[in-house]
DNA sequence: AAACTTATTGATTTTCATTCTCAATAAGAA
DNA sequence: TTCTTATTGAGAATGAAAATCAATAAGTTT
């Protein structure tokens, strides 16, 4: 842990590009859309600044099939898997109702994964 | 995939021992305590049988601090993490209400993520 | 019970996302 | 300009889970 952060000319790219997007992306994701006009910008890199701004709680981070996600503006990530297809439908909850009196501490973002057997299966 | 299953020892093994287990726990776990009484047994075949078992639906598997969790019984799990600390607090939830009208499809299990600063690190 | 087919095993290797290492570079204070 | 040290990028390391494969064994067929 450093004692003063520095700006670099990387965190402003990482930044800038981070800004654009308005869905959930993946550090691969982020490295293969900046390496197109920076292509001088390392792997690691992005997974240390993305671990700087987590700390900074300026992104959120989700886990979805064993990968970490990223987003700088949703605070929450639901997701049901279907068990016969693997198919992954994303969905949202509108109230935190649902978590009253079970947290003990303030909440800044959440993940729900659902899983069972989508309409189309249930069908069959 | 194939197209008869057999009964073998070491799957008798297993399911028995995973009987007795009532709380979450890792193909490590199970492996542990079954090398006790069988240190023939190989990792591996604890990770086949348990995929099996998922997909036979005798067991529920979830995600925790990047991990696959295994539970016989418990069809959902909840966890409070301390962005903090990183310390994990598991937590119920009775109703399954808030996720009414949000799925297409049947629900078989569920788990859900908090992030958040605990209480002790807001009193700090 | 012997022969046969093929599912299963266990040791090992591979995978793949993420983290670590470390020498080289560069931010920004002195 | 010099100096301290945070940051970088390439590549190696990590670790849980999955894949490989020759040897073994389940259980069906004779």
């Amino acid at each position: 842990m450093p004692r003063k952060s520095r700006n670099t000319k990387q965190k402003e790219i990482i930044q800038s590009e981070i800004k654009n997007i308005k869905n959930f992306f993946t550090a691969e994701n982020l490295y293969d859309s900046i390496k197109k006009k920076y292509p001088e910008i390392g792997l690691a890199t992005i997974y240390r600044f993305m671990k700087e701004l987590r700390n900074a709680k300026k992104i959120y981070t989700y886990t979805c099939n064993n990968r970490q996600l990223y987003s700088n503006e949703n605070k929450s990530h639901c997701h049901f898997i279907c068990e016969e297809t693997g198919e992954i439908i994303h969905f949202d909850v509108d109230s935190l109702d649902f978590l009253k009196n079970k947290i003990p501490g303030s909440i800044s973002s959440f993940q729900i994964e659902v899983k069972g057997k989508c309409e189309k299966c249930l069908k069959r």
